[in-house]
RNA sequence: GGCCCCAUCGUCUAGUGGUUAGGACGCCAGGUUUUCAUCCUGGUAACAGGAGUUCGAUUCUCCUUGGGGCUACCA
């Protein structure tokens, strides 16, 4: 993918709450298109409604978009953890852009491309369910356009709280093409004058969003499907407004199981939930970008840098996606895997030290660390998986007796003693896994055992589980001497 | 109800006017491994329906059906 130029994007979340993981694919789609043009990404918060407002949710989405590794270039950052504003074209917050607003309100009020309307909340009310009752589409009836001037100066005179709204050209068609659709056309008798200024002084979301991307060069908006129907209300402001539009792109929604809208009733919806539950970003993101668009080849795993590289907005998916887990859950251990032995154990330390306090002094925890990592999807499951290494397991004889590998109660004894003296003889120099392997095959063989008869009780003796790693792996982490205690410790009842 | 959008395995998806309709997740079976996990191999399973265009439609057109979104002084 190629530009001829670099191209702005924006993500514009509403502080009412937490970001929704549809919200993070929607900033994950605009931080790609915008960086592999060289462009910049830009996130502008759009607190228009105040009653929905929620006090520090700013702050929380830029911690998740960080958490994302989708920080803004330009717009609403983090700066030591405080919200602050970065670029010349802000603010970049709504509320404190209202003169601006204003302005072009204005100029639409002075164009006669919307008018003032002061109809009661009560009078829309009844006049929608009358219509709803004559099975007619619900849409403003233009009251408020038959008043004169003179009327209309004489209730603003008078203080009369009014919104001001856009005069939609209903005879005119308006066609579109949409960089995911493709050609879309709505008849302006099928739109709405929608409220472009709601009559506490700020602007509806339609009227901000024209206003900022035009006034901050966004190139392209990328954003949810469910805003499609109101993009002919858009194209027109801008046209009223005198502006080229951005090209757009509605992505595809995600769908709860019965394909309703991803809801929090049926989900865990907000991104921080799948942090909480100890997902990697790049799993997370790696999956919400999968969920709905695909490289075209077969691959699969990808990092940001790859995903930079390879998405193409064009390639997104029309319909909308289910969201289910399963295969996050496949990818988070594919990326568990891929990171290092190092980061690993950094990530598990903090957990596994909450129950056994000795990890902050091992010197050995990335090796024992390297021997569970290709085994959990999960950094919680370390507790348990390492449990073993830090608190010698109470075992008893039953455990070592298995049928399949024919250990039995009979041979035990006999094996343990063996066991014991074998590795007794191990040179502590010689004690790693290698070694370990050589002497104990050269066991079973000279006593004729299975290697399963060797090797079950001697990893079920150290590590006092069912599954586990392997013996050898154990063995050599665990060091001789706490070896051969924990096969002396086995109670024989 | 009105307007708009969408429709390939259970899920995420590839794909073409003529393919054994491909991959991944999941599931099942087998293999490797001392166990489990990992890993490898194989299997399971889909073009919503009906017309039309065409020598031929999963693919193009229309209709039906189904699903979804919007229909606020919310975004």
């Amino acid at each position: 993918m190629w530009y001829l130029k670099s191209v702005r994007t924006r993500f514009p979340p509403s502080p009412t709450g937490l970001l929704h993981v549809g919200g993070l694919r929607t900033a994950l789609y605009s931080y790609l298109v915008a960086k592999q043009s060289k462009g910049e990404f830009l996130v502008r918060i759009e607190d228009t409604d105040r009653e929905r407002f929620v006090p520090g949710a700013t702050k929380n989405i830029l911690r998740t978009l960080h958490w994302a590794d989708l920080d803004p270039d330009e717009g609403v950052i983090l700066d030591q953890g405080e919200v602050s504003g970065k670029g010349n074209r802000g603010p970049y917050i709504q509320s404190q852009r209202l003169d601006i607003y204003k302005k072009y309100a204005d100029e639409l009020l002075k164009k006669g491309s919307a008018y003032r309307c002061f109809c009661s909340s009560e009078r829309l009310d009844q006049m929608r369910e009358d219509q709803q009752k004559r099975k007619e589409a619900p849409m403003y009836d233009r009251l408020c356009c038959s008043l004169s001037e003179e009327e209309v100066q004489k209730k603003v005179d008078a203080g009369e709280s009014h919104v001001l709204r856009l005069k939609i050209p209903r005879s005119e068609k308006i066609t579109f093409t949409d960089d995911i659709r493709g050609n879309l056309t709505f008849m302006g008798h099928t739109i709405d004058d929608q409220v472009l200024m709601k009559s506490d002084g700020f602007p509806t979301y339609h009227l901000a969003h024209v206003v900022d991307d035009h006034l901050m060069d966004i190139d392209i908006v990328i954003r949810g499907e469910e805003w499609l129907s109101s993009l002919p209300k858009h194209l027109l402001l801008f046209q009223e407004l005198g502006w080229k539009p951005p090209r757009y792109a509605h992505v595809p929604l995600l769908l709860n199981k019965d394909k309703t809208k991803l809801s929090k009733r049926q989900n865990d919806v907000a991104a921080e939930d799948y942090i909480d539950k100890g997902y990697l970003p790049e799993a997370l993101l790696n999956f919400l970008a999968l969920l709905g668009w695909n490289p075209g080849t077969s691959e699969e795993i990808f990092s940001m840098d790859e995903l930079i590289e390879n998405f193409s907005i064009e390639r997104v998916q029309k319909s909308g996606a289910i969201f289910d887990t399963e295969k996050l859950d496949w990818l988070q251990g594919q990326w568990i895997r891929k990171i290092s032995v190092n980061e690993f154990a950094d990530r598990i330390r903090p957990v596994v030290s909450e129950k056994y306090h000795e990890v902050e002094n091992d010197s050995d925890f990335e090796a024992k660390a390297s021997l569970i990592q290709d085994r959990l999807t999960f950094f919680p499951e370390a507790v348990e998986m390492m449990g073993f290494f830090y608190k010698a397991p109470k075992v008893k004889a039953d455990l070592l007796v298995n049928e399949k590998q024919k250990v039995t109660k009979e041979i035990l004894p006999e094996v343990m003693e063996a066991l014991k003296d074998t590795l007794e003889s191990i040179d502590e120099k010689g004690w790693d896994e290698e070694n370990l392997k050589e002497v104990l095959f050269k066991l079973s063989e000279d006593k004729e055992w299975k290697k399963g008869q060797v090797l079950w009780p001697l990893r079920a003796a150290l590590t006092g589980l069912p599954y586990s790693p392997g013996a050898f792996e154990v063995a050599s982490v665990l060091g001789k001497e706490e070896t051969i205690a924990r096969i002396a410790s086995v109670k024989n009842t």
